[in-house]
DNA sequence: CGAAAATTTGACATGACTCAACTGGAGTGG
DNA sequence: CCACTCCAGTTGAGTCATGTCAAATTTTCG
């Protein structure tokens, strides 16, 4: 299984173009930790400075921030194949006003900046590896805004079960309707409706 | 004046830690399409493809979209320095829901896709700034959603006239309300009653 | 000046929130 | 195996922020 543990990431990076030769895979390798966390596990919290990008491998977790009324606003979920991070924190190494925890028992590869910036350094083709990453990151972001702009609750959560069912199945309903920044009983209500029409 | 056409453009690239040599600078120069707006003119209007990503030099464009009731919500505002595009659209060759339109007489270096394509192919060391930058927009985007979630209307107006005081005397009241997502009458009361506080 | 656009104001409707109570599992320990 | 607790989900009643519709006022600009 261990000699499995890089698949999905070196998977990924293929994806977007970029043949690593051997020598490459094993610089990538050892600038990137494994860790596993426990399910309810935190990752990262309120005030801290994020150390590590990490990549998921197994599991889900999600990342969210408190508002002065001490509500929990998920902002976004990375399962298998996501990364999870409060970037400004990590590129700025300023504390953190984002958890992150695990909402099952989970698998990561994380990275340090500084790793990040030798493997950068030395692998400078991934630079073409971040770029697609992050404009794909882009992408998705600018229809999370406009969606959030021009339709209705009830609509952002149709989308939402039907653009992630996967997501929809492992995450309870009240974590849902945080993401979609409504409230547990609006979303209940919501689902009531549907299910009358 | 027409020499320093690309000025902009390439003290973008150079701040990314990215030093072109002359040659590599007239590769560039000879990809990007220099072009003038009249203010309201359009950049891209809905269920057209978006042939081409725009560096605004000059001016400032809104990038809006409809919804089934026929509401404005603008997207964002790119002002001199800034991109204007639909990626969804510019990348994958679908007609785009987005209409962009210039708010001032403008003037912008457009790049294909294709040329685009040429480009980074050319000098691949220019992944690294289109990382930088898509990087950038999703620490923006991401600070964004968040604040939707756990920030009142006023709180955003407050943030957002603090954060781009210039944005704020370019444009009209009720296209800021618009890219809040409140309603322009919204945007009155909590100016009055800011006003009074 | 005069028309069009932007802003403000008033009256009313409505969607979502809050607070509270209740239901129904899931899991735990005696 | 039952009693108990914990948590997710649902439902009801009242409140509040924001939207809608309409009209008045101010500003912009040809």
């Amino acid at each position: 299984m261990h000699r499995m543990m890089y698949k999905l990431l070196l998977d990924k990076i293929t994806a977007s173009g970029i043949d690593l030769d051997p020598l490459e895979i094993e610089v990538l390798k050892s600038l990137f930790y494994y860790r596993k966390y426990r399910k309810h596990q935190y990752i990262l919290q309120e005030s801290d400075t994020l150390k590590y990008d990490s990549f998921i491998i197994k599991g889900i977790v999600r990342s969210y921030l408190l508002d002065v009324k001490g509500n929990e606003h998920i902002i976004k979920f990375s399962p298998e194949g996501w990364w999870a991070a409060d970037l400004a924190s990590f590129f700025s190494g300023v504390p953190s006003d984002y958890n992150i925890d695990c909402m099952e028992d989970c698998e990561v590869l994380q990275i340090s900046q500084v790793n990040l910036e030798i493997l950068l350094d030395k692998i400078p083709r991934l630079h073409k590896f971040y770029h697609l990453l992050y404009r794909n990151s882009v992408i998705a972001y600018n229809q999370r805004v406009a969606a959030s702009l021009r339709y209705t609750a009830l609509e952002r959560y149709q989308d939402f079960i039907k653009k992630y069912p996967d997501i929809g199945q492992r995450v309870p309903n009240h974590q849902i309707a945080s993401f979609l920044g409504i409230t547990p009983q609006s979303l209940s209500r919501l689902r009531n409706q549907m299910s009358k029409s």
